[in-house]
DNA sequence: ACCTGAACACCGTTCAAGT
DNA sequence: ACCTGAACACCGTTCAAGT
């Protein structure tokens, strides 16, 4: 047949609108928050007619169970980055510091991203299943670094590896979403700082 | 002159729409969540004109946040309470720990109206100053309380008082919304139980 | 003083129609 | 196969007009 299947143009002019459509909505939330997206602006700024975002996405809460999903792609990324290659520390509390601290990280750099992974419950009614692939790869990092503590000593009291991953992660929620709020006022390069000063004196590192 | 001041009824037939449509506004929440609230959904409810909601309140924001500041009242006399008559323990962290656990019991009990005291940030350009006084409220009991715990010894490591109490709000308002987002199963005749199972390793609680 | 009706500029979603 | 234009049922906010 004539059609032709390599050509990046021959499907569509601006390539692939459904991640334009999720890069812009990044944009769009970055400039009005979480709750202000709308997807008649978003064609509007791409330069499509709206009714063609349904093409691509169910409806909005899909588009933005998908920038959601980018998102704790991203974080899950940044957490394994701080306990791989150099200058990492062996001692288990002081890792699991420091994957807290780039949580904190990535989640105040990226505010209104973190707010719309967080916010509304995407998948509450086990909608958008592919969501919780990268927030369990998070969690499992967690996890096997407690269990890897464990066995030398640390973490020992207080429960499972599980309770002391989800010690670990509400703590770091909440350290986020208070700094967020300006509740506690950090500067944005003391943000890691600021996070292994509070953390670590509640779980026993050095 | 001839006017009654004193008749309730004179004034408006609804009373007081002021206090009905906060009243109205926590219901509507309830049920439709955080986000879902609608002026004109409201007043069809009440029985009003819509418009009339702006002879009240100066528009949505402000309307959500007095519903706000609502919550925060009650959940600061939750707090007082959780210290406040007979069994309350003596020791300073078993203290802190029932404060704790009467405000994951509020905001569980009531998840729709925490999300509105929480989420957007409502006084960040200083719109609603009144909102803070009751957040002080709850956040100076956590205060005094560790600043008597330190007079017997507890909470002497890792920082200033108001560090420590950072550190327990942080953990109390995460604890909340991972249960709140299902990451945490927790029935909730049992979510005052797990929060101080959750906490006390981490406060040094016997 | 307080409430109403109409108007304005937006939404999300659907669907027949175009190419 | 993919996008468009028009329509529907909603929003928040404003404002002249009613009582």
């Amino acid at each position: 047949v004539a059609s032709r299947k390599t050509a990046s143009r021959s499907t569509y002019h601006h390539g692939d609108l459904a991640r334009t459509l999720r890069e812009e909505a990044v944009k769009l939330i970055r400039e009005v928050g979480p709750e202000g997206v709308a997807l008649r602006e978003l064609a509007r700024r791409i330069g499509v007619n709206h009714a063609s975002v349904y093409r691509h996405y169910a409806d909005k809460e899909a588009l933005v169970a998908a920038v959601a999903q980018d998102g704790w792609t991203e974080l899950a990324a940044a957490m394994h980055a701080a306990v791989t290659g150099d200058d990492v520390p062996a001692d288990p509390a002081a890792r699991l510091v420091r994957i807290g601290a780039a949580y904190a990280r990535y989640a105040l750099a990226h505010p209104a991203h973190y707010g719309v992974m967080t916010g509304p419950r995407l998948n509450e009614a086990g909608r958008f299943p592919s969501l919780e692939v990268p927030i369990d790869d998070a969690f499992q990092l967690l996890i096997s670094e407690i269990e890897r503590g464990r066995k030398l000593g640390a973490f020992a009291d207080g429960g499972t590896a599980q309770d002391w991953a989800l010690r670990v992660w509400m703590f770091v929620h909440g350290y986020v979403s208070l700094v967020m709020a300006r509740r506690v006022q950090v500067k944005p390069s003391r943000v890691e700082e600021y996070f292994e000063r509070m953390l670590t004196p509640l779980v026993g590192a050095s």
